[in-house]
DNA sequence: TTTTTCTTGACTAATACAGTCGAGAAAATT
DNA sequence: AATTTTCTCGACTGTATTAGTCAAGAAAAA
């Protein structure tokens, strides 16, 4: 539900994924420079997000990490909550900030906090890999004339 | 942004001076056990608060704090734009999180931040302390039947 | 067999948030 | 006037989470 500097790496880490996808392996090193993250601490990230499935890695002389399935499929939504769910397994539902569910004024906010985390995902789940790709580019484009 | 949990006391305050409106001045000793908020803390809070102008207050006898527009004229919005401003005066407005504003990956994510942002404060900003209020006997009719 | 690159888990450091405290100033009460 | 109540103000401390580091090792290619 928070999105931490790590969260943000972890994003930007696929991002740089996904731009490399054609082009084979994409060493940590290489992706560090390029996204502007601690390359010790891109170590720790990517082989947690390796558990999720949308990577993969090979070891040795021509190794490093790679995206598995299409930008296109891979949505911020499914990347956020796997960072989300393997550093905070047990998750408040009805809080949008780091929570420690107290009363919580009865019910009162609750319908509200609901509302705010559909909003969110709703947006973090249309939002694919490529489309942030796609911006970029865009950007590019704006630019540059 | 970024809902901590002293901002989570500063709406249940104003929640609970919404209650008890007509019913003239609040104490803060009164408030802090309603809402289970701690009492000191909460101390600064209303201060802080009373810089807003949703709420003043009178010292002595039979002091405490009053809210002082209707609660539907305040909606959640401004008392959560009104903390972040005095808590963080330099805010990142592409940042959903707590943000060193880096690379960011270009612009490429800039997009997605911004509908975020808008979609948090829309439900936000449509929601009144009122609404709040009748939930919560709407919850309390539910739950006694 | 050497170099490269990922792997793992434990470790440390920085910071923001949460909460406390003491002394003081209005306002009413007696 | 003296006392009690309650807010006021600013400085202070503790703590948990996040951020980031490090060292030793294992696969894979050269």
């Amino acid at each position: 539900m928070l999105v931490t500097q790590k969260t943000q790496y972890a994003l930007r880490a696929i991002f740089e994924l996904a731009k490399h996808r054609d082009r084979g392996l994409r060493k940590i090193s290489d992706i560090a420079q390029a996204q502007a993250i601690p390359e010790r601490f891109l170590e720790v990230i990517l082989s947690q997000l390796k558990r999720s499935g949308f990577v993969t890695s090979k070891r040795g002389y021509h190794g490093g990490y790679r995206l598995v399935p299409p930008p296109e499929r891979i949505s911020v939504g499914d990347i956020l909550r796997f960072m989300e769910q393997s550093d905070h397994p047990l998750h408040c539902i009805a809080c949008i900030s780091r929570c420690k569910c107290p009363l919580d004024g009865g019910c009162a906010f609750r319908p509200m906090w609901n509302q705010i985390e559909d909003a969110i995902y709703h947006i973090y789940d249309r939002t694919t890999i490529q489309d942030l790709v796609n911006n970029e580019t865009g950007c590019a484009a704006a630019v540059n004339g």
